[in-house]
DNA sequence: CTGTTAGCGCCTTCAT
DNA sequence: ATGAAGGCGCTAACAG
């Protein structure tokens, strides 16, 4: 590839006019920029992304970091995704998928730092490496949710508030008339959890309920969303413990909470309530029946925190940036009274 | 950020030393990897990415190119993207997602070249300014689909046969009896809905039918595919042509066929046979009735998209890679014969 | 085994 | 308005 020096020579200017061409940082001649033009345009010149960016310390890069060990973008991830790259592309940003692996976490101790100018932390923990790391480094970064209260107060992030939509959908199936209802929620590391778990139990509270042990379920690293979904609740079912309502982390989990009811011949929403928290919204009203759900506008989520990473960029003081995304709960055809309750209405 | 210059000065040895304690590049005595292990583990060193990849010409980053125009990453992008992803992580490659904006293209004549080592292209079309860009730029790449036919000879590419499974499902159709089938294509410039054209003409050239003009659609810009889709067949149903029979070009454009025969009372597949190509496998027999799809394993394409190219990368010659992916046509409960031939059964 | 030197390709002073 | 020289941080080639 043709290098400025190239061009340089073939026009017959200093390597320092010709970088003046291309960035317009001061004025050039018409006659040599057309030279240069001309130069360039016959070498196929362009310049070097690697030496620009060591040279002016900035990379326009950032980084998406997903989580270590997981090994998938989910659907969630791919509106979030869309949304970030949008804003991205837009103010002139390239987008880095980042994803470092588990095993090498040690040996990375000194490995290259990222060339990346932000990062966005996707499902953080409640106590999340990846934030210790940008620390130390001094890389900017938001995070998507929340991490440990002992950070909350230095670090950006945007996040639903899940507390109060977790507690609007328990509300709701209570005030259904439903007194048992399953949360099958995500894993018991993420911070999302706690919170959604919150207001799940600060709903049971309110409505003078006692929150029963088993009635959340940790999703379990081995097992896909749905496999797991599925299990629990054949487990459930076949344990005989009352149960009338179920809330999911995820459409993956309703799917196996459909499954599950299809295959032990129980029916939706008769016997069974189900909400979840979705981000396909698209295919939840060809459900059978349609899923009510919680619609966490991921696309909007990552917008959002490319917009809060990239004023943090332009900014020259650290200055930290949070934001609530409004979750919508999205009431169809998947709840119900529960069929004690419809018997005895039938019967009076 | 401390530089190698200050772990050399802190450890009293010279930068080239440093350099090679952590590339492992020449033998190191004991002594001087300690020191120098401890300045640099005191100072919180990192090499930078940049200069390192400026010095040895090479960024082990490739990028994902998706389609010039089009917003966003479909379900299909997305299961994609982790094959993509997954077999990058392993080999030590980075992947940026790459989103050049329509409006800037020329502009872009001078701009930076990408800081890659090769790239993967998506949803290429006939004649892929981005594929002689590559080419021009001498970066090795690897398409996903394939492009126009003059240069097949020279590009490596990962693609479905996406002619001979259209042959297929059309044939399907046509043996259950349907004569009237519509082909809810993908735009006229993608060469994968070319393709797929064929294998649709050739199944009804097979079985002594001619082609009729409007009986494939291309989708249209403007519109999501689940809008273009339901659009589509709200005309054909208002304009009582014969038809028995939907082949759509993904699980997002039957989405719009069911909507389109839900809103017209039209029952599938009692008076509509549908087919989709698909990628979203989970939720497909969650429809009702379920969806009869063909399962492009797009994970499975990003990954071998992904190797091939690694592959490329480490060849010091230019070679060619092709790999074709296999389809495979899952049957569920959309498809059924025509209703004239079931009267006809019902009579008999 | 280790130090020294010269790039990698660009941008940015400081001159003129 | 332009040229010349130095530096961004690292690796590589050459000495010893």
């Amino acid at each position: 590839m043709a290098t400025i020096k190239d061009v340089a020579e073939r026009a017959g200017v200093s390597k320092g006019t010709v970088s003046n061409v291309f960035s317009g940082k001061r004025p050039i001649s018409n006659d040599v920029r057309e030279r240069v033009l001309k130069a360039a345009r016959e070498l196929n010149y362009r310049a070097n992304y690697l030496a620009r960016s060591l040279a002016v310390q900035e990379t326009k890069i950032i980084s998406l970091s997903m989580v270590r060990g997981s090994n998938k973008f989910s659907p969630f991830h791919l509106s979030l995704l869309n949304g970030v790259l949008n804003e991205c592309t837009e103010h002139g940003y390239r987008l880095l998928v980042n994803k470092l692996l588990d095993e090498t976490a040690e040996k990375q101790e000194f490995a290259a730092a990222d060339p990346i100018d932000g990062e966005i932390i996707l499902d953080p923990s409640e106590s999340d490496l990846r934030i210790h790391e940008r620390l130390k480094q001094e890389i900017p970064f938001v995070l998507i949710g929340k991490s440990a209260d002992n950070f909350e107060t230095a670090i950006s992030y945007v996040d639903n508030d899940n507390q109060q939509i977790a507690f609007q959908i328990t509300c709701h199936l209570l005030e259904l008339g439903h007194k048992d209802i399953l949360f099958v929620n995500s894993g018991k590391e993420r911070t999302v959890s706690k919170e959604r778990e919150k207001g799940y139990k600060k709903a049971l509270e309110d409505h003078a309920l006692t929150f029963r042990q088993g009635m959340v379920k940790y999703k379990i690293k081995n097992l896909s969303s749905q496999e797991f979904a599925y299990e629990t609740m054949m487990d459930m079912f076949q344990s005989h413990e009352p149960l009338t309502a179920v809330i999911t982390d995820s459409d993956q989990m309703a799917l196996g909470v459909y499954q599950a009811a299809r295959d032990s011949g129980i029916t939706i929403p008769k016997d069974l309530s189900v909400i979840s928290f979705s981000n396909d919204v698209a295919y939840l009203d060809h459900f059978t029946p349609s899923l009510s759900f919680v619609n966490l506008h991921s696309e909007l989520l990552g917008k959002e925190a490319a917009r809060a990473l990239l004023d943090l960029l332009g900014a020259k003081d650290r200055v930290v940036k949070r934001m609530i995304v409004p979750a919508t709960f999205v009431e169809q055809g998947s709840c119900e009274k529960p069929a004690a309750l419809l018997k005895i209405e039938e019967e009076t």
